[in-house]
DNA sequence: TTTAAATTTTAGATAAGACTAAAAATTTAT
DNA sequence: ATAAATTTTTAGTCTTATCTAAAATTTAAA
């Protein structure tokens, strides 16, 4: 059994070697946990003993496939929580991820199953990252941001980089929110503020706010 | 913060201690928990530091007020998640409850609140158990076994007794689930047996049956 | 290339929760 | 009422995850 901890570490590891096969540093590892270096050796030696990391003294740790499959399936759920959250208990963006937090950490593979189908297979987080499937495969995210859309573009609102409430008060006071069809009308060039048109609406927007949404399209 | 452990140990002090206000042993303790007396010892002195249990050494422990309200806020979320598992991720009756034990201890007031209302203020749990509201006020529990039912009195099912696969099956296969309306249509004295009306189908059932089963009048 | 700085590991402590074995207190039985 | 049995507590050990301080190693700089 896989305690909340390692699982922690593990997600900490995968999120931090990002392209794949990238060795991840002790202190890096630290840092992300919030603790101490000691105390991130002292854990990667003991993912190393249960073949989760492949681990060489002073020369930071890689996941064995073993250590993938455990950390993508903590995201997995952690993501399709933050679905279920949103979705279904009118929580908002910035309200999820603390409470994913804990409930990526019940074991019950019925559990993942059922609300994977209860959710009507999500493909991505309110954020719009990715979900892995069951196999721990990822459907390529198709997110960028909204900045990158081109002229007479349309494209679906699937996330936001800043969570800050500030920033979803805005959203929420422009009708932005999960789902919703944004057309970019025009670009300025000299300040990359865009105009869009969302739901028959024309709104002026600045380069801070293209730089903060993530769009798909189609 | 109150540990998982010390909300299994409040959570089985509770049970034990029923009838309000009843001090519960050490060693009954220790048996719930499936863990020694002297390890139940230890969680006591713990919890009676933090004010959650009134101890006197080899007098057993009482709940306070704060301790009280404790266990009764994790019984709310087991329960409630409970229904979330039957109601909306097809999960049977017997499948809940150790998925349930997880579950319970998820921190976020928001979070219960809103399942509480996503599953449209649920009064009873799949067992029949009454759901303690918000405050850790309990609505009573109108659940008798089904054997209490009088000639041509109607009722509806609301959990059951026993919960192994065998008896599930045993239900499924005769159409009774839960919220299944049954009328009595006769008893019989000798061997306790039924005859039920379910769904303009007659049924009859032996005792063992009747003495399983958890329903409500009205 | 040798010293200085930064990183990483080791050693030794602490806290939570559990255990065993033994001591202390309470009950039960004779 | 005293011995025997049971219950409960204490004392000491173990594991997991954390910490501090010090030692070892690697990296960077002069």
């Amino acid at each position: 059994m896989v305690t909340f901890s390692a699982e922690n570490y593990l997600k900490a590891i995968y999120h931090l070697a990002k392209q794949e096969n990238a060795s991840v540093s002790t202190n890096a590892i630290a840092q992300k946990m919030r603790t101490k270096a000691s105390s991130a050796t002292d854990m990667i030696k003991k993912l190393s003993d249960k073949g989760h990391v492949e681990y060489q003294k002073y020369k930071g740790v890689k996941l064995t496939e073993k250590g993938r499959l455990a950390a993508v399936s903590v995201i997995r759920k952690h993501r399709l929580w933050e679905v279920f959250l949103v979705k279904k208990l009118n929580f908002s963006w910035d309200e999820v991820h603390e409470v994913a937090e804990q409930l990526e950490h019940i074991k019950s593979d019925k559990l993942t199953r059922q609300l994977d189908a209860f959710l009507e297979y999500p493909k991505e987080d309110p954020h719009g990252d990715s979900i892995p499937d069951a196999d721990g495969n990822f459907h390529p995210t198709k997110k960028i941001l909204l900045a990158q859309i081109n002229k007479n573009q349309s494209c679906i609102c699937v996330g936001v980089k800043d969570s800050t409430t500030n920033f979803l008060q805005y959203l929420d006071k422009h009708n932005i929110a999960l789902g919703t069809k944004i057309k970019v009308i025009s670009k300025e060039s000299f300040d990359e503020s865009m105009t869009l048109k969302i739901n028959k609406t024309e709104l002026a927007i600045s380069k801070e706010v293209a730089h903060n949404l993530f769009v798909k399209i189609n």
